[in-house]
DNA sequence: TCTGGGGTCCTAGGACCC
DNA sequence: TCTGGGGTCCTAGGACCC
């Protein structure tokens, strides 16, 4: 038996949790760049106000009908979270955090959730609300993917209040046949279309096909949702492990053709995803950047240049990958280009420890290359103590950085936040007052 | 004027091996 | 004139997730 711990409109509520003024009132949060709406109150959805729609779209809407609107402000999303999930993490023995806002828990080894698995989701539901202020919604079944149904279910029906238990098969089959397909785990907009063309419109109709012919059609992959569906477990919980492949990037707030300014950002986001791959212990063989105008222009066709590079020794040295970005886009930099957006992105990570050395190396009788990666491993250690100690600035800066990243003070280009709120949880001079 | 930023897995097809 | 059978590895692209 699995359960799915889900938040409700969790980046709309973590802003609301400090702000007891907007209770009861429509609050959107937009993604970076204040670009889309990303998360929205119950009373946005009620609204009408659609996921994903670009905010200039719906600005106006907005203000008519008094919807406060946030910049996202992960800082505080990330503290709230780690809240969330600590505290189940005390309620349950066995929890993958999925994702920010959600986490399956797995009871079939814990008794004491699987006597009365009802009430055992309440007292979940409860106490994350209670030591949290951030409301969620519990939904359980014997897959993860049946957790997952459950979870919508608890969600969109009131009577639930919150907690969904999927465990006799009357119950089961009234939900799947009530629920459309593309609400499934694993079904996307694409393959609703394509399983609404064969006839299968609710879950109920999913789950009674042939998984083969699932398999036949749609791939491996939904085939285990097909079974899933029907009591199979396909999916277990999943330890946490390294990334695979690390990408930073982010769009301008305005738009640049200057070689020197999208250096800048390159730079930056070499540096932001060497930082990342050390978190993790690893090194990566590969680096790759690329720099692209809007896909959305009517009047300019849509331009995307990269390059990539490979590193002999793999690396996780700052100094190592920037220097590399920066070459690589000296190569491929098309001039009169209107870039909307760069980033840079590593492949082939691998543990540092686990590093096959350069057969070919200079001088490896002496190990000088041993001596030299010693050296670096120094200097970018002291770097990131210095980081750590100090931080980073209000203009989200290191203490210490490459100066080829520039001064994020003077980059006219760097995201716009224009409705920012506080970091109350992790910042002292930014915590809630009362008077 | 203004449209996010991460990730994962699977498959098909080509290159190449013996 | 006729040209096998079995395998691996890599990459690009497509789907999905939050």
């Amino acid at each position: 038996m699995y359960a799915l711990v889900d938040c409700n409109s969790f980046y709309a509520n973590c802003e609301k949790l400090f702000r007891p003024d907007l209770r009861g009132k429509a609050v959107v949060v937009l993604s970076n760049n204040d670009g889309c709406v990303v998360a929205r109150s119950s009373e946005a959805k009620q609204l009408g106000l659609k996921m994903g729609v670009p905010y200039f779209q719906v600005k106006e809407f907005c203000e008519k009908n008094d919807v406060t609107v946030f910049s996202s402000n992960y800082t505080l999303y990330v503290d709230m979270s780690h809240r969330v999930m600590s505290t189940l993490e005390k309620l349950c023995p066995t929890v993958e955090v999925y994702s920010i806002d959600e986490a399956f828990l797995y009871l079939a080894d814990y008794p004491t959730a699987m006597t009365d698995l009802d009430s055992y989701g309440r007292k979940l539901k409860s106490i994350v609300e209670q030591y949290t202020g951030i409301p969620v919604c519990v939904g359980m079944g014997s897959t993860k993917t049946m957790a997952k149904l459950a979870n919508y279910a608890a969600k969109k029906h009131p009577a639930t209040k919150g907690v969904c238990v999927l465990d006799n098969l009357r119950w089961i089959r009234r939900i799947m046949q009530i629920t459309d397909v593309g609400e499934v785990w694993g079904v996307g907009r694409r393959y609703k279309v394509r399983l609404n063309k064969m006839g299968i419109h609710t879950v109920y109709q999913l789950s009674i096909c042939e998984p083969a012919k699932i398999r036949q059609h749609f791939g491996v992959v939904l085939e285990r949702t097909c079974l899933e569906l029907n009591g199979q477990s396909c999916l277990g919980i999943e330890a946490v492990e390294a990334k695979k492949q690390i990408i930073s990037s982010r769009s301008f707030s305005t738009r640049i053709s200057c070689p020197d300014e999208l250096s800048q950002a390159v730079c930056s986001h070499a540096a932001k995803a060497a930082s990342k791959l050390r978190k993790q212990d690893s090194v990566c063989h590969y680096l790759s950047v690329f720099a692209k105008n809007s896909p959305f222009s009517k009047t300019e066709s849509y331009i995307s240049i990269s390059g990539q590079c490979q590193f002999i020794t793999p690396t996780a040295d700052t100094r190592v990958m920037v220097a590399a970005a920066r070459q690589i886009l000296m190569q491929i930099f098309v001039e009169d280009i209107r870039y909307a957006k760069a980033g840079v992105m590593l492949f082939d990570i691998c543990q540092h420890d686990e590093v096959q050395p350069d057969l070919f190396a200079e001088d490896s009788n002496d190990n000088k290359q041993c001596t030299q990666s010693a050296k670096s491993a120094e200097v970018i250690a002291v770097m990131d103590q210095l980081n750590k100690r100090y931080g980073q600035n209000s203009n989200q800066q290191s203490a210490v950085f490459i100066a080829s990243e520039g001064i994020k003070d003077k980059q006219s280009w760097q995201m716009s936040r224009d409705m920012l709120s506080p970091c109350y949880t992790t910042n002292i001079n930014q915590i809630p007052k009362v008077d």
